[in-house]
DNA sequence: ACGGCAAATGTAAACGATTTCATTCAGATA
DNA sequence: TATCTGAATGAAATCGTTTACATTTGCCGT
């Protein structure tokens, strides 16, 4: 690859004149503009964003870094498209870091981060007091979470409403006439799991209904654990009448809990998911879920994320989308 | 962060020492070896990747990219996983790049890549003659083919034997019984699409089955060509007993098709899918499908990847895993 | 005719590492 | 004692940029 160098040296100036006409940040002469353009269409220059990022060590690196817990969750799938749409938009450039909800692995890639020079960072915490991504806030770099707050501290958040979520799509069961709700929740230290209960046992509570403490459940928010606890609250000598899960991998699990009993959804026992997919369409029946609009709130994050690298003052925003129940008929 | 600077600094000697410590590369002093590490500790220190990078320009900067035509297919996102976990194991890390099929895209990115210094690069090539990927590759860079081969040229490559695994899914179908088999293919361009298509035809020939060209399709490979002429199939006078789809994505499409029409899989049509998923039997019957190993596909190349870096001159290899068929109940 | 100003360009110091080529010094060898 | 050897270290160049700080030149006003 040919280098700076080697451009000023074909159109006869030096490098720092190379330098302002590709970031057209100071007065050079049209004519030599034209030589030195042509030297690097000549050479099919193009410039290190290496050398570049370890010379201006602020947002001029263009590079991303963006942590989420799971990327084989379709939610955070979409999410990432979103982000990418607006990094690709910008030129920017991402690093992939997948904690799989492992802490350990997650401090490990915020240093390799660091030690990146990344301009920013979009990151779902572990969990709200997470220490380290509150550490990487505090060392100034510009950081926008998404899906997951963070306690305590001032940062850009783009995520929905879960217990608003929750409380609407377990409303909408109990006027379906469900009465025997089960929930199966994700890890109660992720805070949207936590809301998506609270929102839950406000529904119930709010139509009177009598919140049993035996058809609440909380996993680890995998397919497995939907499986398994599916598979024991059917088993239930009074089993419930419908479930309403935490989250996508939930869902997907618990479906396969019920197929595999040869039960019928909505007929023996209704299923909403929290969390939609874009082929919940292609399951039979169709699902009925909260759907978060995941590739917004990636784009969202994305664009804040980049507004902040431009300007690192500007206050935070926390920015709530709207979920909205796809009603189908699973539910 | 500190820099190398500040710990020769503290530790009272030269930054080459402080370098020879870090790499272990040359003889020091034990106990100046234990100055330096004190150092290192209470200054936190953490060597900059970009300075790494920048300096040596020869597979030390622990840097890939992952060039994959869509995210959102979850064949690649299991292949990214696997590239992932190898990755993290040897301190690489991933610049993810998404191209979504979009020839102009996947050339903005290897340029940017190319611009990063990467190390080295996992791509499954828009098709089998892209002459970005070659150029690539004649660049000296490290590459590895997943999914998609590339004619012409040497190179590692890891896949499944498509057109075999077509053939023993199709003639699955037949010995089940079905007589009038559809195939809705990905697009053309895609080496897998034809090769899967070339299996379908192979195994109708083989046991004696007319081809009807009739019902040979051949779309985008999106989940919406899946939809479409799913619909088309179905609408038929004479419609086909059953579909042997072309990839996920079409799967799906071709699923929601059915269930719109409220159609009986197998009954009224039996469905059988090229990729399977990891949650295949949260469908409603449980998807029959050829399973490629699609994480063992990341996690192979992510190793060929690694070995090429350290020993650029080792012969290519074609890797050829095996696919599975996974007999559930959609046909 | 001269100081001053602005446009156009160049010089050289960073950024934070690696690496080649000295240099120092002790102990071994002749 | 003079020389050699090798271990331990340092100095300085290098990677490819950006950028602060000159320098040159022509033009203007007085």
């Amino acid at each position: 690859m040919a280098s700076m160098n080697e451009v000023a040296k074909r159109a006869g100036v030096s490098i720092a004149t190379v330098s302002r006409v590709l970031n057209n940040s100071d007065s050079v002469n049209e004519e030599t503009r034209m030589k030195i353009l042509k030297a690097i269409k000549e050479l099919k220059y193009q410039p290190s964003r290496v050398a570049k990022r370890l010379r201006s060590k602020s947002g001029a690196g263009n590079l991303l870094g963006v942590l989420i817990p799971d990327i084989q969750n379709p939610f955070y799938v979409d999410v990432l498209r979103g982000i990418e749409d607006i990094a690709y938009q910008n030129n920017y450039v991402i690093i992939m870091c997948n904690f799989n909800q492992d802490e350990k692995k997650e401090a490990v890639y915020l240093d390799i981060l660091e030690s990146e020079a990344i301009d920013g960072l979009i990151a779902a915490p572990a969990h709200e007091d997470d220490p380290r991504i509150k550490k990487f806030l505090r060392s100034g770099l510009p950081v926008v979470c998404v899906d997951r707050g963070l306690k305590g501290v001032d940062v850009d958040v783009v995520w929905v409403n879960n217990e608003e979520g929750a409380y609407q799509a377990v409303s909408y069961m109990i006027e379906k006439g469900y009465k025997r709700i089960a929930h199966i929740g994700g890890l109660p230290t992720i805070p949207s799991s936590r809301l998506r209960l609270d929102g839950y046992r406000k529904a119930l509570k709010d139509h009177g209904l009598e919140i049993d403490e035996n058809l609440i459940v909380q996993g680890d928010s995998t397919y497995t654990s939907g499986i398994e606890f599916t598979g024991k609250l059917l088993n239930m000598a009074n089993r419930p009448d419908a479930l309403f899960t935490g989250n996508n991998l939930i869902t997907l699990g618990a479906l396969e809990a019920v197929n595999e009993r040869k039960l019928d959804i909505p007929g023996d026992i209704a299923v909403l998911g929290f969390d939609d997919m874009n082929w919940s369409n292609a399951l039979n029946p169709p699902l009925t879920a909260v759907r978060q609009p995941a590739y917004e709130i990636g784009k969202r994050a994305g664009e804040l994320l980049i507004q902040r690298i431009k300007d690192p003052k500007r206050p935070c925003i926390q920015m709530t989308l709207n979920s909205e129940l796809k009603v189908r008929s699973s539910c």
